[in-house]
DNA sequence: TGTTAATATTTAACATGTTAACTAACCAAG
DNA sequence: CTTGGTTAGTTAACATGTTAAATATTAACA
């Protein structure tokens, strides 16, 4: 309620950081996809070395490090819709990095879990990948980094809160 | 260089709310990716009324608040990469939504508009729109908004600086 | 001036995001 | 055991993200 709307963020020569609520170009979903695409980056020479997709590696390290998932979970964990995860699957599958098989106890259910190929692959990329994190946490501050990432959660809460 | 590694952040047992730095599950572009997917979810009721996508909303909003553009401006202002804004200036421009023109003076720049049909939209639209931001300000708190907006930015620019 | 390099936009090919429809398997009554 | 509702997963259709190639135009310069 109420609109002073601020005198316009005096724009400066720049049009760079104003960091207004309702500068157009930078809106809170904008800066929340240049941030992501910029973290990205950071790991995108991981990826084309081991010609994988984001979400490719997102999945891949998920299933790795759990001993098996259903897709469901999985799907959940590495925030992928079942749709976009079930061709994702099929495409690691081709590749033999992953296996899927029917759950015996429920058999509407796919476990899924990792071949050693696969186990290999993310054991030796998630050296390169951890390094780079530790780069981001070092170059932006630990501090830093955490306060973000606690922002980041509070605001998930607080909007899944308002629905 | 370095790799003290921390004692692995001991697994405690709800695997839930760590707000550790190698929580698969929990990395900062996943983390990034359910801010931005709850951030969009508010202003979703929106989209649907004027049948457009967040992406399409992006586009109508800066070319009404702008007199007009280039599609490389444009494309840098909604942060769009130019393949997919051709694509949705195509669409909008079958729905008489927006204009282009190749510039007089550069017959490879394309100036792009909005018709009156397109002004007409986003100004009743952005009613909705600004008031959702405003409920989201309020909810969060605008100092801590704010506070979010700008360690966003400081990551962009940190990170774009290490490449 | 004629060749070549650079710029602006589009198109193509493929992966993913999104919504809805579809299939198969479970499950709770009756 | 069977009807009807629910759950898990896939498929379909369409929009967007991404990379590379294609086109057209402008700029640079020998």
């Amino acid at each position: 309620m109420k609109k002073p709307k601020l005198p316009i963020a005096k724009k400066r020569g720049t049009r760079q950081a104003s960091h207004g609520l309702n500068d157009f170009s930078h809106t809170l979903p904008i800066r929340l996809l240049r941030a992501r695409q910029a973290a990205i980056a950071q790991f995108q020479p991981i990826y084309r070395q081991y010609d994988v997709t984001e979400q490719q590696w997102r999945v891949l390290r998920m299933v790795t490090s759990s001993g098996s998932l259903t897709a469901a979970e999985l799907s959940q964990a590495v925030f992928i819709s079942m749709p976009s995860l079930s061709r994702i699957m099929t495409s690691l599958e081709k590749r033999k990095l992953i296996r899927r098989r029917t759950d015996q106890h429920d058999l509407r259910k796919m476990k899924v879990s990792a071949t050693s190929a696969g186990r290999a692959m993310v054991a030796e990329a998630a050296l390169w990948s951890d390094a780079r994190y530790d780069d981001i946490a070092r170059w932006f501050g630990k501090k830093r980094l955490r306060e973000l990432q606690i922002l980041l959660d509070d605001l998930v809460e607080t909007l899944n809160a308002h629905r």
